[in-house]
DNA sequence: ACGGGCCTTGGAACCGATTCCATCACCACC
DNA sequence: GGTGGTGATGGAATCGGTTCCAAGGCCCGT
């Protein structure tokens, strides 16, 4: 008697304090509704085995009709699959990984996914909290971690969870990988400084003492004292952290010895290179005539301060990773290490050092 | 016979490629090796019903030596509860969304549950998708909304959901809401200006045509509008998006006009009232001697352009917005309007006009 | 000594989907 | 006409927990 059935189960939600019935129906309701079985209603909402076109069609009705909304745990339970990208950033404030985040999230919700977000300094306390207990419950069905740090225990854990993972930023053995090469693009602009004619060139950025470890940057350090070294120039490099702010004041004391000054800034990122910019307008030094800066990144600041840069286009590689992510789940593995591309735009804050 | 079946499901998952069979054990492997019941290992490990000491110690020990991690889609699927919050951002690159994000994740991972990130401009297409599929699936315990601007329909899904929610930064009938006081910093920062005797004030900020609208700085324009009503003056308002860039390009097009030049200027946010500040230098207008500004926020910058603002805590207010989210989950209701602080910062961005 | 309340535990139902398997109809091909 | 393959469907098992309920043991008051 199923029509006697329904109208009980609508008094008890009724009684439970539910205006519209609809609003909890299940798959059930839908079933009966369409006069079909669970399963041929199941197969019908989600497209997977034979159904009848009409049945089908009669099937999504009734879902529509009773505002049906699949339990998500529920078939997550059987299936196993959860329709969420877990991403794992290491602060969302820098543009970076803000503009990542979006180019992850658009991509996702085009798909139907949804994205948790965790964010964890890699050294921080939370970090273990992280690995052990919230990506360990496995809620997600891959991960894209940015500029992951992790340490041996994280990494086997992380490689533990047997789900797709993609790794934006910096390279780990064994993961795949997507990312500028920032090695390169440290050596190309350190170059591009050289061929003007520098040779007293600065490199500001490095990370501070104490602070947890950023390939990235680092890694554009690494090219730029590869450049100095084999032209023979003295490096230096200033610490600061990644902010207007911190590289205004790294560049200001960089700047202040009159005579030692360097001519030319590598700034370990865009940010940084515009605090250089603004702390040498400030100290009376004018860009490029006498102080050229150059970042890396393509921020949206970047051509309001006329910075030459190296370009890369992280909410892109956002949506390449969740591209890959995708194609992981589907069986096909992409290789270990995607280059992403990046290309130098030439703004007015670089010029041939004034002969002094 | 236990045994006989453990090492018959330990071979089956061998031959399906787990290295480690307690990777994947379930409670019931728990509960075998505890020497209790399935329904006694759950109460042992969850906390709810009776469970004599020693025998939830043996049990936990048991989860412990397996590596048991329990399946949140079996227990969602029986308790309703996800342990997860949704948060509703327009967009994550802005300073203030940035804060806003990073506090609401701190507060989360704290209380162990997980943050699913939506961004949604308000009037983006995708929009629609968001209401109507994911929110629809209702995979969280309670909403976050940052900025939001449904219309009628959306705000009828959203409480159809009937799930606890909390919006930052505007006020929306019905629904618990935590921010600022947007008018009044307004009309506070307006009239501090005035106080210092300018009369020629201009709003920088206001929602360009055609953008979504954000009533966070429609409020504090409201509040500018008010004071100089109030005083007699005339109001001149520039439209601006939230960025310094946006702030640059439209404070220079505002002070291009030399003889009726506004001698202040109210941003509709720090990086607005910074791009105003970066635009006088260039134009030789120096700051604050010919020109006074003015921002909200508390931005990161202000400091280093010497910006006087009024400094909310928008990371504060995320961990808040949890509180009072898991207040209400727990049953009380927390006051429909909080006030959240901000105070008055001076620097050296205002001063009294010089006498032209 | 007995009834009642409090711990403590296990068995079984249940949450709401997906999917395996069996069944049946139908068409085609030899 | 028999056989085999394909399409369509329903019944029942299943995913992995949580929770209801019944039952037993124990202590206490009378």
């Amino acid at each position: 008697m199923p029509y006697g059935n329904d109208s009980f189960t609508e008094a008890i939600r009724a009684s439970a304090g539910y205006i519209k019935g609809d609003a909890m129906s299940g798959i059930a309701d839908v079933a009966s509704r369409a006069g079909v079985s669970k399963a041929t209603a199941s197969r019908a909402l989600t497209g997977h085995g034979y159904v009848a076109p009409e049945t089908r069609e009669r099937v999504q009705q009734a879902a529509r009709d009773l505002g049906y909304v699949a339990s998500s745990s529920a078939a997550s339970l059987v299936t196993g699959r959860t329709h969420t990208i877990a991403l794992v950033v290491p602060r969302v404030g820098r543009w970076y990984f803000g503009e990542i985040i979006e180019g992850i999230e658009r991509s996702l919700m085009r798909l139907g996914y949804d994205l948790t977000l965790y964010v964890a300094e890699p050294d921080s306390r939370d970090r273990d909290r992280l690995y052990r207990h919230f990506l360990a419950r496995k809620r997600f069905d891959g991960v894209i971690a940015v500029a992951l740090e992790p340490d041996d225990s994280d990494l086997e854990s992380l490689v533990g969870f047997a789900k797709p993972t993609v790794c934006i930023g910096n390279t780990l053995a064994g993961i795949v990988t997507l990312g500028i090469d920032n090695v390169a693009i440290g050596r190309m602009i350190t170059q591009h400084l050289l061929a003007l004619g520098h040779t007293r060139v600065a490199f500001i950025g490095a990370t501070p003492e104490g602070d947890p470890p950023a390939r990235d940057v680092d890694d554009r350090q690494e090219g730029y004292v590869q450049a100095m070294r084999e032209a023979g120039l003295p490096v230096t490099v200033h610490p600061s952290a990644l902010t207007i702010t911190a590289g205004y004041s790294a560049a200001t004391s960089a700047l202040a010895d009159a005579d030692a000054r360097p001519t030319a800034i590598v700034g370990a990122c865009d940010e940084v290179a515009i605090g250089a910019i603004i702390a040498a307008q400030r100290l009376g030094i004018a860009v490029p005539s006498q102080l050229s800066a150059i970042g890396v990144d393509g921020h949206d600041y970047a051509e309001m301060f006329a910075l030459t840069t190296v370009e890369q286009d992280p909410c892109r590689q956002g949506e390449d990773a969740v591209a890959m992510l995708m194609s992981m789940m589907d069986g096909t593995q992409p290789p270990e290490r995607t280059t992403a591309p990046a290309r130098m735009v030439m703004r007015a804050s670089t010029a041939a050092p004034s002969s002094t």
